[in-house]
DNA sequence: CCCCCCCC
């Protein structure tokens, strides 16, 4: 689609005759385009990769991966007319097909060649989409008419038994060269997939095939393929489901093809990482989702004392769980994070480590940012809402059990909840502000001793005794034990800050505000004052207490934290998203 | 005709 800009950061204005639905598409994308100063107002853009979500009160939503300007500002001198429909052809599988800077001369508005009118799905008439006529087609002779193609073999139908096919097939998964040595004797060889409508299958070259056709097959690329072998696969060593794979020989036949319409880019069967939990050990997965994040890359040694670089990736996806995902070697070495990409990896092997992980194979493949429906859906997805979810992940490593799971809470949910009854303590975490701070007994005098913390009696000789030390020392330390009141819109809740967290919220050493409460108590109910009516981040124990036969919930906090309100808003956007859906 | 698929 080829849309006008009338107001950047703000709308894009709904071509006449579109198929969307109503008359103004927010672009989510928008204020980052804007930010990349790729977007300004009147200027013309092709809209590639563009995904439509319709969202709850009928309007919709593009989401914009990929654009090209058509026609700047200045060279549409403001001036645009109607906005125009163009349309392209969808298809061309893995298809780069918007490269080409699409020709506009004078008037952007009618001088393309692509135009096509509004309300009409005419066919395109220059559409760079357009699949180019075949040049090298060997199915040509075997063709009845002229100018059509006979059907190419489908990789599901082929069987050791027939000899005489050409399939047309995409290449998804090539292997370097490898040497073996054995008692059977030596030599190199290297593997590669491929794909088309109905199914996989891998092939073999061995020593001479590997110098014919090693540097012809390209990762990705679309062949016409016939004379190999077919054998029985071993199914110990493949992945794919076919029945059977292949070997080239001396008259085998790989030539490519320019068309690769209809060619689909991979069979990929994802299962949702939700979903993983229910999966077999050692089953192989189809995964795709956002990397979230990523480990640098790091060298480790095999149990066989083999070197190899591993990156552990975090992948999650729509379902809102996370799985780390392990890549080796070169695949680990040149993966790149940045931007938070879609990953999808075919044929993952599903481990149990921590839980549920996946490990890549060697006939693993690894896409990243593919272009495929799947994809774009995902980004959506992950650039409106699934950046903010609290997710969780399926791989419990150390740090991630240990680490900080936020359970975010409101006050009231500490009640309605009844958290802190149950057999173990409560942990969670609330956005809350101080609204006030008991101040008396917050200071008491503590043992000096290191690992110490008990209250000392004054002996009034200047000696503190420590019952529990037994011992009666010339100094004592302060130590801080508050009681602080805290609120958010909807309840509020008593609390006890310890030592460390009152120093936080108080702004200073225990060791200092002794000293004030001793010569200076006005500096002292300063600091108090300027604690109060802060706003923090406060992680919270919540347990039952019995006390004098009263039970009642104790809260004690064990961290203090600023808060991030961009991460807060996030959050806030997110339960606003779940809940309007 | 290969067949390595790893580490915590």
């Amino acid at each position: 689609l080829i849309w006008t800009m009338r107001q950047a950061g703000a709308l894009i204005s709904r071509p006449q005759g579109s198929s969307v639905g109503s008359s103004l598409l927010l672009a989510t994308q928008l204020n980052y385009l804007t930010e990349q100063n790729l977007l300004v107002p009147n200027c013309v853009c092709l809209l590639k990769k563009t995904i439509i979500n319709t969202l709850a009160d009928g309007r919709h939503v593009v989401i914009v991966m990929d654009l090209e300007i058509l026609q700047s500002a200045e060279e549409t001198g403001g001036k645009i007319g109607n906005p125009t429909l163009y349309t392209f052809s969808a298809s061309g599988g893995r298809g780069r097909g918007f490269t080409g800077k699409a020709p506009m001369n004078a008037s952007p508005m009618n001088a393309s060649p692509m135009k096509t009118s509004p309300m009409k799905t005419s066919p395109m008439k220059a559409s760079p989409m357009k699949a180019s006529p075949m040049k090298t087609s060997p199915l040509k002779a075997t063709s009845t008419s002229p100018g059509s193609t006979a059907k190419a073999m489908p990789i599901a139908n082929l069987n050791p038994y027939q000899s005489k096919w050409t399939i047309r097939a995409r290449v998804t998964n090539k292997s370097n060269i490898r040497t073996w040595s054995n008692s059977r004797g030596e030599g190199k060889l290297f593997s590669f997939e491929i794909v088309d409508e109905s199914g996989e299958i891998k092939i073999t070259a061995f020593n001479n095939e590997v110098d014919k056709f090693f540097s012809l097959v390209e990762q990705g690329k679309v062949y016409y393929i016939s004379k190999a072998t077919l054998k029985v696969a071993n199914k110990q060593y493949t992945t794919l489901k076919h029945e059977y794979e292949m070997t080239l020989h001396a008259n085998s036949s790989i030539i490519p093809c320019d068309d690769s319409q209809g060619v689909p880019t991979l069979n990929c069967d994802f299962v949702p990482i939700a979903e993983l939990e229910n999966r077999d050990k050692d089953a192989i997965i189809d995964l795709i989702g956002v990397c979230k994040s990523a480990e640098d890359v790091s060298r480790i040694t095999t149990k066989s004392s083999r070197e190899v670089s591993k990156r552990a990736l975090s992948l999650i996806d729509t379902t809102g769980k996370v799985v780390t995902v392990t890549l080796w070697g070169e695949e680990a070495e040149k993966f790149d994070s940045s931007g938070q990409p879609v990953v999808a990896i075919k044929g993952a092997r599903l481990s149990d480590f921590g839980g549920r992980s996946l490990s890549a194979l060697f006939s693993s493949t690894v896409m990243v940012n593919p272009d495929i429906p799947e994809a774009f859906r995902l980004r959506a997805w992950y650039d409106q809402e699934g950046y903010a979810f609290d997710s969780q992940s399926l791989t419990e490593t150390r740090s991630s059990v240990s680490g900080s799971r936020m359970n975010w809470k409101m006050l009231s949910d500490v009640k309605s909840e009844s958290m802190g009854h149950g057999e173990k303590a409560d942990y969670f975490s609330c956005i809350a502000t101080v609204v006030y701070i008991r101040k008396e007994n917050c200071l008491y005098q503590a043992c000096p001793s290191a690992d110490c913390n008990k209250k000392v009696i004054d002996q009034q000789n200047g000696l503190y005794r420590c019952e529990k030390c037994n011992r009666d020392f010339p100094n004592f330390k302060y130590r801080l034990l508050l009681s602080a009141n805290l609120a958010d819109f909807g309840d509020n809740q008593w609390v006890t800050c310890f030592q460390e967290t009152a120093e936080v919220l108080l702004g200073h050493s225990a060791e200092t505000l002794g000293q004030l409460r001793d010569t200076d108590e006005d500096a002292l109910d300063e600091v108090f004052q300027k604690a109060t009516f802060r706003t923090h981040i406060f992680k919270n124990r919540a347990k039952l207490e019995t006390y004098n036969d009263e039970s009642r919930v104790k809260v004690t906090v064990l961290e203090v934290l600023p808060v991030n309100h961009r991460e807060y808003s996030r959050r806030l956007l997110s339960n606003i998203h779940k809940l309007a859906s």
